[in-house]
DNA sequence: AGCACGCCGACT
DNA sequence: GTCGGCGTGCTC
């Protein structure tokens, strides 16, 4: 009918790249393609997969309509998601086929999996009987079909005893239904004994759970209080209603006892999906989560885009984590859009920390997010004793970072056959090189920032974009020999100035550029909370989550990093930090010491992890963040320019500022100001626009874009809008 | 984002 | 004389 009136049906499908809007295509007749498919379809030169979108194909000049090519046998994308796409797309200014390429992250699971061939028995009987065709006959009698290997091996025989049977008929093949990747958890498993607080907690989110509707519960309980015991409650009512659980957790390919305790509450694991998961693993999950098999994913910020067929929790664990933002291609903050797709999918979302984001205490304050106290610590975990050492008042010997107090307390806990940590959130040697005679330091030529040494190996490296070089030992300035100094500890230097007082001790230096990668990491965390090391320095990499039973001595090397640099979130971040970190120690009920070392023990940040007292430093936060309107009051946004050469994005950088609307509502601040990066071989440039008032960012944004010159060639232009309230 | 087309340097 | 660098422009 179509080719006789000559209109051919056209939809809209939105392709994995940087779109402004779904491309249309003809649907050749009687291909079922409804907004959701998956279809793959041709683009320029290559084939891709792209999501058939809502609406009417559009006015494209019908010489360029292309036909789509195939619909995948997969489920289709929910409305749900094309919505939770397009607003993404419209909050973050960035193009929806960017956003939409994030669904479409396993090519290989819009086909349906492989069936497994499998055997089965039947009525015929072997020619000889042998007791190892006796025991694979008595595994098999049940009537159940087996795979091939997995017979042999249940039955410890050979492979050539199972195919000698199925060649005489004694076995037929049988295609096997996909294996799911995990079993179903079962929500009446491990059911824990809760305190009073607790249960009060977990019976208001089970409520919540229980039944449709959207709601944010911040669940606000200091470290030890048990927060994961409770939201576990809320995934089981959920799952106890048939709905699938997403839990999000920040970098969980280093949280193995995560899926452990997952484990003791459920019967089985949760799919987990991160980053370094095995492609094959992944395309099975994204299928099984489509299609509903999978009931729980716990995963990274990533996993907020699987296909999920009948979605009905988030929760986002440690929910202040900068780890949830991501800071590429689309620029967003995964505990954000996890809001927004509970909102759109009508269901609650629990928000969890022990030290939540100032945006959330805000919204939890306004009223737009409820909040749920754990305020006692549960079972045996006690919060260490905090000191703050005054530097000024013990300061360390020459030479050395470490006052004479924590060296004297690291030296007790060696004596109680105890463990220490040191906590000092920069890796590498030294974090400024200069040079004694001229005074040149050594900077990254690519990045504003200084090059950090890496004595073990003996390499000077950029923390910004990972330049490095040798050391060298000339001054490249100066040429005067060995005359280079290092300015500044790093976590090995510490570890250097430990091993000179604790010789006998087993030191080890924890940090993200451990040779050995992830797996290495892994492995040396388990050693440590199984008490094969002494005194362990590290990076903020310690402070997440672990739990090291005969930990029982704290030192904050330099608790005052970052408190100066400029960045609005500097003291929060700083206060989460020493938080965390000062929590690891005492897990076990042994009385425990955290010391931390500032020159400033009357900042607020120091008197609030002193005194234990977060209220009044989050009081004081808030005001302070409304006082000068930054977010979440005020807005705050990044224009970030990136090209090749270094010119290029600061020429551009300063043309798009020249087109910034002239307004007294924002700020912006020019290339001068900018710090400059180089990330995967391009330069960056960030323009912050501050706007003081409630104007609306995003449409400024858009303007001050549409206006400038377009950039020409590899210059590209992206906006990191931070979070808002947008409910 | 990918990919091809296009125009300038060192090589089978 | 060709292979290959990445600059530029396009994709329904």
């Amino acid at each position: 009918m179509d080719k006789d009136s000559g209109t051919s049906r056209v939809i809209p499908v939105m392709v994995p790249m940087p779109a402004e809007r779904p491309y249309s295509y003809a649907v050749p007749e009687g291909m079922p393609v409804a907004p959701g498919s998956i279809v793959r379809v041709p683009l320029g030169p290559r084939q891709v997969a792209g999501i058939a979108w809502d609406g009417d194909g559009g006015t494209v000049d019908p010489k360029k309509l292309r036909p789509i090519e195939a619909v995948f046998d997969c489920p289709p994308i929910s409305g749900e998601m094309r919505r939770f796409v397009e607003w993404i797309s419209t909050y973050t200014l960035s193009p929806p086929g960017m956003v939409a390429r994030m669904l479409l992250r396993a090519p290989g699971a819009f086909d349906p999996e492989p069936p497994q061939q499998g055997l089965r028995l039947t009525d015929n009987r072997p020619d000889r009987m042998t007791t190892a065709r006796e025991r694979a006959l008595e595994l098999a009698r049940d009537g159940q079909a087996w795979t091939r290997s997995g017979l042999a091996h249940a039955a410890g025989i050979s492979l050539s005893v199972i195919d000698g049977l199925a060649k005489q008929g004694v076995f037929k093949t049988v295609e096997l239904p996909p294996q799911p990747v995990v079993a179903p958890p079962d929500p009446l498993y491990g059911r824990p004994e809760l305190s009073d607080g607790q249960a009060e907690a977990a019976e208001h989110l089970r409520e919540q759970a229980a039944r449709d509707g959207f709601s944010v519960t911040l669940l606000d309980g200091v470290t030890g209080s048990g927060k994961t015991e409770v939201y576990f409650e809320a995934v089981a009512a959920a799952l106890e209603r048939g709905k699938q659980v997403l839990i999000l957790i920040p970098e969980i390919a280093l949280t193995q006892a995560f899926l452990d305790r997952f484990h003791d509450r459920f019967g089985s694991k949760p799919a987990d999906w991160h980053s370094d998961l095995a492609p094959k693993k992944r395309e099975r999950i994204w299928r099984q989560v489509a299609e509903g098999q999978v009931r729980v994913v716990a995963g990274a910020r990533s996993a907020l885009f699987l296909p999920f067929s009948d979605l009905g929790l988030i929760v986002v664990d440690e929910e202040h984590d900068p780890a949830y933002k991501q800071e590429d291609r689309v620029f967003y903050n995964a505990r954000d859009m996890a809001v927004k797709r509970g909102h759109l999918g009508n269901f609650p979302v629990v928000l969890a920390s022990a030290t939540p984001s100032i945006e959330s205490r805000v919204n939890a304050q306004s009223g737009r997010y409820d909040r749920i106290v754990l305020s006692s610590r549960y079972a045996d975990a006690a919060l260490p004793d905090l000191k703050a050492i005054d530097m000024r008042k013990a300061p360390p010997e020459r030479g050395g970072f470490l006052s004479p107090v924590l060296i004297r307390a690291i030296g007790q806990t060696l004596e109680r056959k105890e463990q220490s940590l040191l906590f000092l959130n920069r890796r590498g040697y030294a974090p400024l090189t200069l040079c004694r005679v001229c005074g040149h330091r050594f900077q990254c030529p690519d990045c504003s920032s200084w090059l950090v040494e890496h004595r073990f190996r003996k390499q000077l490296i950029c923390h910004h974009c990972g330049h490095n070089r040798p050391v060298p030992e000339a001054c490249p300035e100066c040429g005067t020999l060995d005359h280079l100094v290092a300015c500044g500890p790093g976590v090995e230097r510490i570890a250097e100035e430990v091993d000179r007082h604790f010789p006998d001790a087993r030191t080890i230096v924890l940090s993200s550029d451990m040779l050995g990668g992830v797996k290495r990491l892994r492995l040396e965390l388990e050693a440590i909370a199984d008490g094969e090391a002494d005194i362990v320095v590290g990076t903020q990499l310690v402070a997440k989550g672990h739990n090291f039973p005969a930990m029982t001595l704290v030192g904050v090397v330099d608790a005052d990093i970052g408190l100066s640099n400029g960045d609005p979130r500097a003291a929060e971040r700083t206060f989460q930090l020493l938080s965390q970190v000062t929590g690891r120690a005492g897990r076990s009920g042994r009385k425990s010491l955290g010391l931390i070392q500032t020159y400033q023990p009357e900042h607020p940040v120091m008197r609030a992890i002193i005194s234990g007292d977060s209220e009044a430093f989050y009081e004081r936060e808030i005001a302070e963040r409304e006082r000068s309107s930054l977010p979440p009051f005020g807005r705050l946004a990044a224009i970030i320019v990136s090209a090749n050469e270094r010119k290029e994005a600061e020429g551009h950088a300063r043309a798009l500022r020249l087109a910034a609307p002239a307004s007294d509502v924002l700020e912006t601040l020019g290339p001068a100001e900018a710090p400059l990066s180089l990330l995967a071989g391009r330069h960056r440039f960030r323009l912050l626009v501050h706007g003081t008032r409630r104007a609306d960012i995003q449409a400024y944004l858009r303007q001050m874009i549409a206006t400038a010159p377009k950039p020409r060639g590899s210059i590209r232009v992206q906006v990191d809008i931070d979070p808002q309230s947008f409910l």
